[in-house]
DNA sequence: TTATATTTGCAACTTAGTTGCATTTAATAA
DNA sequence: TTATTAAATGCAACTAAGTTGCAAATATAA
């Protein structure tokens, strides 16, 4: 039995089609470590989708535990990866975003957990999301040179 | 000399002219606890005021520090009343807000710090956000009748 | 009380995302 | 290997959120 994929290991798993589609938008996920807007992945795919089609994924991947929906200032949803503990029930996405103001890209900060804040008799907590806005590693370093 | 009300005092403030359409907007953020949005203000507001002037009252009030948008989970932005500390220059919104899933208002816990996390090296924070998302007071004690 | 810069309203536009439906295709079974 | 079928895709048309340019109205200062 060959191996399949990473990619593809990750749609058998979420009990999807193998489409090219599919294949072409996880591809771009994988090879960018920041979370994606439908922009993005229109802009990186080189056979032109259709933006329905795209929209529609990213709901189905989201659905499925492939991709979190990631809190961000911009106008329009980005989305990022999500590690092996998401599952299609429940995200795990309790890790920290970071926007650059500089690149405006939004990275997932893994090892980070989100602190627990105290919160005001009667409220009870459920979620929690924190995002960080700065200057990322790389825009840091290019402002060195 | 007559002593103004508190919203115009706000708008005199921040050399804004005193129009009907200023104060009824203010009026509407003084008299909710929550975040709110356009649709918010535009059912709020009695006298229908044209689309276009609610949408540039909300970003002038933002350019004078009278308000802040807050990070939301909805696809509309929301704004809240800034408190005192914030400036033309700079806001101070420091604080959590707090989303309620169940009446899907968004509450500002103003004395509530967001904590700082540690960045991984070469990342500089300028900023921090953070959202909770729960159950709040008024939604967990009408569950209880 | 008039002059002027600001504010407002209208129309038309842009951007982000959705819905319905007909066509195509991946995966299963024969 | 082919036929079957449920799922996936593409197209057109639509909704929702927000913006731009310009002309008319108005708050304030002289």
């Amino acid at each position: 039995m060959k191996s399949l994929e990473e990619t593809d290991a990750l749609l058998k798993e979420a009990n999807l089609k193998l489409t090219p589609t599919r294949r072409r938008i996880l591809k771009v996920f994988r090879k960018y470590p920041f979370a994606l807007s439908y922009n993005d992945i229109n802009d990186s795919v080189k056979e032109k989708l259709d933006k329905v089609t795209i929209y529609r994924t990213l709901k189905t991947f989201e659905e499925k535990g492939i991709i979190h929906q990631v809190l961000d200032t911009s106008s329009q949803v980005k989305y990022a990866l999500c590690n092996s503990s998401c599952s299609k029930h429940e995200h795990q996405d309790a890790h920290i975003h970071f926007k650059c103001t500089s690149c405006h890209q939004t990275y997932c900060i893994e090892d980070r957990e989100i602190p627990s804040v105290p919160l005001p008799k009667g409220f009870t907590e459920v979620h929690s999301s924190m995002l960080v806005e700065g200057i990322c590693k790389d825009c840091n370093e290019l402002a060195l040179l």
